[in-house]
DNA sequence: GTCTATATGCCGATAGAC
DNA sequence: GTCTATCGGCATATAGAC
């Protein structure tokens, strides 16, 4: 890697890592300077301004943030591929909680610098995973629920854990970093989703 | 009510929607005052400086946040109870979109100005309410799961309809204030977090 | 309580040497 | 590519009259 892509990833990580904790608006670019241990006319050699930084960072989050979702098809198993699903976006929060931070921030806002990139992506992925899960609910594979609720709750119970990090902390002490709380966490996650709390 | 109180509240109103959708640096004092009709410098009359503005914001939200929580007792029938939180809390998403961005985005960066405050009673309350979970659990009312990720898992759906809004929009073309929604995702939600999705 | 005018500091961005 | 120096603008906050 030549040296200056180097300082370019350098600069994107201590941006990600700012702006999530921050915000846009919350972080100077002496911050992220400081951070990336370049100077600030440096990083304007590497960017030529904040916006354009910040659009950077978010570009790389949104990719990896929707390849989990990429991976099902109709020929898995739906319960098995639910189940992988939580595991790895389960993995994502741990792994990545800032780009997780970062990729709520900026819907929470509306996504004013990324709405246009992230709508048609989205809806026609999503799309096309609707459909997946509903065939297999025609088929028998799955009970019948509406689709899409059952990938905004697999959405919003695996990213929690990341977002509401502070809070999960202060109600229950500990993080997914705790191997036992991670494992804990997987298999509740899955019995509430997969199962219900109904007893039976 | 004293001319000198509606001041007061119409500058707590504006200063919500518009801390909750560009942050506290997001947003300039300037802003707030023109959307609440007052001058900048009669702001800081009523409120001394931003950061006051912010956490007095911050802490009439917190307690409307908490309050459905409290409404958990033992008495109940788990499934009813679990059934009307959800309701509840996601009549919150609806009708109080901009409170609910506002604690995702305080929380989400570390709950720099909340932490003390929310951390004990928050902890307290979720304590009791753990406890009548469990209870409910021991008695076979409710199928053994961990208390904690129930209530995390409640929160995280249920606000998940404000907070990414956008994404829900993005995703399946209607948000919450449509009745035929509203009534379609508390009903996908019951049935996700009370049933599962395994057939049965 | 409300206004006009203004002090003050920070931060994004540029100029220009090396 | 990297540096030093600096500009210019915006936003918080205050002074002081009414």
């Amino acid at each position: 890697m030549r040296n200056s892509e180097k300082k370019r990833a350098a600069i994107l990580e201590a941006a990600l890592t700012t702006f999530s904790q921050y915000g846009l608006h919350g972080t100077s670019i002496d911050q992220i300077a400081l951070l990336a241990d370049v100077s600030k006319t440096n990083l304007f050699y590497y960017f030529s301004n904040k916006e354009e930084l910040y659009v950077s960072v978010l570009r790389e989050l949104l990719d990896l943030w929707l390849r989990p979702l990429r991976a099902f098809t109709e020929e898995q198993d739906p319960i098995q591929a639910i189940r992988d699903y939580i595991r790895v976006k389960l993995e994502f929060s741990r792994d990545h909680p800032a780009e997780s931070r970062l990729f709520c921030m900026e819907v929470m806002q509306g996504a004013p610098l990324m709405l246009t990139e992230l709508q048609q992506p989205l809806h026609d992925l999503v799309e096309n995973k609707i459909a997946v899960i509903q065939s297999w609910i025609d088929q028998g594979k799955l009970a019948p629920v509406e689709p899409y609720h059952l990938v905004f709750s697999l959405w919003a119970t695996t990213q929690h854990y990341a977002d509401f990090r502070v809070q999960v902390e202060a109600v229950a002490g500990k993080t997914l970093e705790d191997p036992g709380f991670f494992q804990e966490t997987l298999s509740s996650l899955e019995t509430i989703i997969i199962e219900g709390v109904r007893p039976r």
